[in-house]
DNA sequence: ATCATCGTTCGACACACGTCGAACTTCGCG
DNA sequence: CGCGAAGTTCGACGTGTGTCGAACGATGAT
């Protein structure tokens, strides 16, 4: 297995933070993340293939938004709130807020 | 001149909005209209030619971020920072926060 | 009326994105 | 060892995005 690579704190940039977050899937999956302490990848229910699932945790992954840790056969995805706190001060609140309010209606395939 | 649509505020969703904030040019159009209280199209220091800001700006304004007065054959932009405050509150404020203190690098062209 | 200016729209282009199923890898278990 | 389960990677596909220059439309100035 090899190592899984997250940015440092230090490398989250505000583009991609908002980029990562501007997909309804990956909202409602951060949504998810900020329900518990952390998810394996099968428990996260979103509407979508498990090889799209698995792009969207990269994607979440590689913006510095969630972390991945492996154990045997399975992935535990926790949220870097900390990071995302102390780069962007409020920013995971209100959006957090936000998407808990209104819960994103993710387009349900035919 | 056809009128200008803007969404009304209930209509801002969380993604379009995150999604309109994700690209390194609008973030700095929005960090510059916050500077001031409206700005003429032509005023907005972009480096992008003027059918990308008009792109631009129609993207924003399309996502309930920003509002557009027809004076004469001038666009006056502005931020409509109140309907986005009472959408998403607190998340303009840390946005902005957080896109002046590390400026935006636009992607020069060769 | 003519012309210049500001901005939008139109094609075009390259590229990124979301999605899927299939193949593959890694691990746990009988 | 061999099988099945959990995820990742790959290739493909359609669509969306950012970019530009050129053409267009509207307005103001001469």
């Amino acid at each position: 297995m090899r190592a899984i690579s997250h940015p440092v704190r230090e490398q989250l940039s505000l583009p991609g933070v908002l980029h990562a977050l501007s997909d309804p899937v990956r909202l409602e999956i951060v949504r998810a993340l900020a329900g518990c302490i952390e998810a394996s990848s099968g428990e996260i229910a979103v509407p979508v293939s498990k090889s799209t699932l698995s792009h969207h945790l990269k994607v979440l992954r590689d913006a510095g938004l969630t972390q991945t840790r492996a154990v045997g056969v399975h992935r535990f995805v926790s949220l870097r709130a900390g990071d995302i706190e102390a780069r962007f001060p409020g920013l995971l609140g209100c959006v957090l807020e936000q998407a808990s309010r209104a819960p994103v209606t993710v387009a349900r395939r035919v």
